[in-house]
DNA sequence: ACGAGCGCCTGTCGGC
DNA sequence: TGCCGACAGGCGCTCG
């Protein structure tokens, strides 16, 4: 369930709280458990277990689509793939199917990072910037601005949505806010970047950033079986919508295959 | 530089 | 009912 929207609706529970869970701040790890020894990049499980015991959790981030952990001295970075979850719970809970790794806290909570397909990874760092060095700007960020976009389009030749996944290029879009985005845009998942005009570019950078706003506004989506709570899927305007009419225009959703994902357009109002 | 293909994994769904 | 392929919110790697 991992884009931008949902990382960030997951950050803002941990660091905050909610209904029936405290805020993660200032609790101190006791203990660590790991389930699947491929979840956990770096560094080896032994190394791990006693380095992450007694640090305590100062902060917690995103850059892109990973969590970032702020302890003391390391940082925890957590990128959920495709099916991975936190789950924040008391430590006389059972253990659920798919439970890779987990956190024992002094307070008595654990954090349990599920994920069914194994794809997850989480790194323990000095500093963060080995992990993240790679990404490209944030979205929401204050380095991200139209006249960026339009010049940085100019420069490539990629199709547009190969280059929006390209979290080298911009971090956090996934499949879901991509699609979005470009039919908000109105623009073609195929055209090259450099064919896009000024004005285009306005418009993907503005759509870029509503569709992620309102993502986290509706404190992401939920889709398939890996429910968390968010409503965005029911604001969907062509992903998974194949066949429905487009909310602009009411043409049917065609679906395509670009740099293998499945793609969602509405032909009317995205033309090649 | 860029795109295609594949590997990593498990689960669900639709068609036969 | 059971089997089988297609597909899934991601990304790193090869190979042209």
């Amino acid at each position: 369930m991992p884009e931008l929207p949902e990382v960030e609706t997951i950050r803002r529970t941990l660091q905050n709280g909610a209904d029936e869970q405290p805020s993660l701040l200032g609790m101190r790890i006791v203990q660590a458990y790991l389930n699947w020894e491929r979840t956990l990049a770096v560094p080896q499980a032994t190394e791990f277990y006693t380095r992450i015991a007694g640090q305590i959790i100062q902060e917690i981030g995103r850059r892109g689509k990973y969590l970032v952990f702020r302890l003391n001295p390391d940082y925890l970075l957590v990128h959920l793939r495709m099916s991975g979850d936190l789950r924040l719970e008391r430590q006389n809970q059972p253990e659920q199917p798919h439970d890779r790794l987990a956190l024992d806290f002094d307070s008595g909570w654990r954090l349990a990072f599920n994920d069914p397909r194994k794809f997850g990874r989480a790194w323990l760092v000095e500093d963060p910037q080995i992990v993240l060095s790679g990404l490209g700007p944030e979205p929401l960020g204050d380095e991200f601005t139209a006249a960026w976009l339009e010049d940085e389009l100019q420069r490539r030749h990629r199709q547009l949505k190969p280059l929006l996944l390209d979290q080298s290029f911009i971090a956090g879009l996934g499949n879901i806010y991509t699609d979005e985005a470009l039919h908000r845009a109105r623009l073609h998942p195929l055209i090259p970047a450099d064919q896009v005009t000024a004005e285009e570019a306005g418009r993907l950078w503005e759509s870029i950033r509503v569709v992620l706003l309102e993502g986290i506004q509706r404190q992401g989506a939920s889709i398939d079986w890996v429910y968390r709570g968010g409503d965005f899927q029911n604001y969907f305007g062509v992903y998974q919508r194949t066949g429905q009419p487009c909310p602009v225009c009411g043409t049917p959703i065609e679906r395509l295959v670009v740099g293998q994902r499945g793609t969602h357009i509405c032909p009317n109002c995205q033309p090649i």
